[in-house]
DNA sequence: ACAATGCTTCGGCTACCATCGAAGCATGAA
DNA sequence: TTCATGCTTCGATGGTAGCCGAAGCATTGT
């Protein structure tokens, strides 16, 4: 049944980043889903035979594509319907996914990640969150020495406040800011778990393999 | 999402089942899926939740339908997709011809000729119906006194409506019931016009012909 | 030739969800 | 009232499908 097919998420985000007509490569969906190369070549295949996606084939590239205007009209009657039940996300912020799951915001990480990452940090009494005000819990140290190689004291500045929260842009909730945000962003450029994108002037964030992996053991919420 | 609803064996078989436009009980569309009574509900509890059918409560029925024709026209749609990869499914014929006619409804007239009765009775003006809820208009007394001998005060009764609407088990479309709905019944038994089956257990009713040809010069409407 | 990249296949794990039995309500009938 | 019917809720189970790690092809670049 085609239905099964666009019901799963993960395809459902590939279709969905297919809809502006334009052709992607099959790791480019991997990333707009969220989910490893090895996964998405099964969905791209079963959607391959489905017949709602087509492939082609350019070097060692795969683009796929939607199989005709049909298959789009149909999946913009699912998205009308979605819409009136509210089941449909409302549209804030960036429209770019990239761009909505990890950015710069100034000099500390920002986007669903970001936002993940100061969530999962309140949960486990890493910090402590009154409004704006953040502190760093003991145990907090104690995490961030053993993890992440970095020294409260690497993090005092004379007008700077250690932590602070930021009111992400596209998520409408808090990230982590100061200089401990700044520390933890470019601790991860360091060990390579993460690098701003090589397009000039382009704020997103992409994370390795690795990266992503290493990140979501510490910060992880399940969800990704 | 709506797609994951829909992707559902069982609930895509029951939202086919209800493509015709016409509504089905929690039993009937558990039936056309295949699976328990139980199990139907956990589904149609998800499906109302997305907004693809909605309920409408009689006596201790629930009778289920498509909340609109948008609905149906993504399933239309979804179903062209399908067909193009081959699998197409089929769709289960209806049955006793005479049952579907004519038959009793607790003790008012039901089936083809039923809805027939009541539709030529709102075409007329001898009733008005909001919804459930059915009233006898002046015209319509005048009506049912000349050509029935049924004068309102046989109709009053301390806690049954004089008129109500029932909705239809094979046309699923509005009969007549409430006190008229049974006057009438046993009104046109006592002309002679119709009878139950003798079988036992039969709900079927058998006009007469000259029931048949009376029945028709009052209710008709010229398809037969 | 070798290495790097892009994608696929295979195997095992896990989580979700459809499914059903049993029990609980609600409505209508006797 | 009591009983029967229709439907729902609860709890437990099992099958399935998504997911990833590792390894295998395929293509391109050096």
């Amino acid at each position: 049944m085609v239905a099964a097919l666009v019901g799963d998420p993960a395809r459902a985000n590939m279709l969905t980043a297919l809809m502006n007509g334009r052709a992607l490569t099959a790791s480019e969906l991997a990333q707009e889903a969220g989910i490893t190369p090895q996964t998405a070549s099964s969905h791209l295949a079963k959607l391959e035979a489905g017949g709602l996606v087509e492939p082609e084939k350019q070097g060692r590239h795969r683009y796929y594509r939607l199989t005709d205007d049909d298959v789009a009209g149909v999946l913009e009657g699912l998205a009308g319907l979605a819409a009136r039940t509210g089941h449909m996300r409302v549209r804030t912020g960036p429209k770019d996914p990239a761009l909505r799951r990890a950015r710069i915001c100034y000099d500390h990480l920002a986007g669903d990640l970001g936002v993940q990452m100061l969530d999962t940090m309140r949960e486990r009494n890493l910090v402590r969150q009154k409004k704006q005000d953040i502190e760093l819990t003991a145990e907090g140290e104690r995490f961030l020495a053993k993890h992440l190689q970095i020294s409260p004291d690497m993090l005092s500045h004379p007008r700077r406040p250690v932590c602070k929260a930021c009111l992400d842009w596209s998520e409408r909730r808090h990230h982590l800011a100061g200089t401990l945000g700044a520390a933890m962003m470019q601790r991860f450029a360091e060990l390579k778990w993460a690098a701003r994108d090589a397009t000039p002037g382009s704020r997103v964030v992409n994370f390795t393999r690795t990266g992503e992996k290493q990140f979501a053991a510490l910060f992880g919420n399940g969800k990704d």
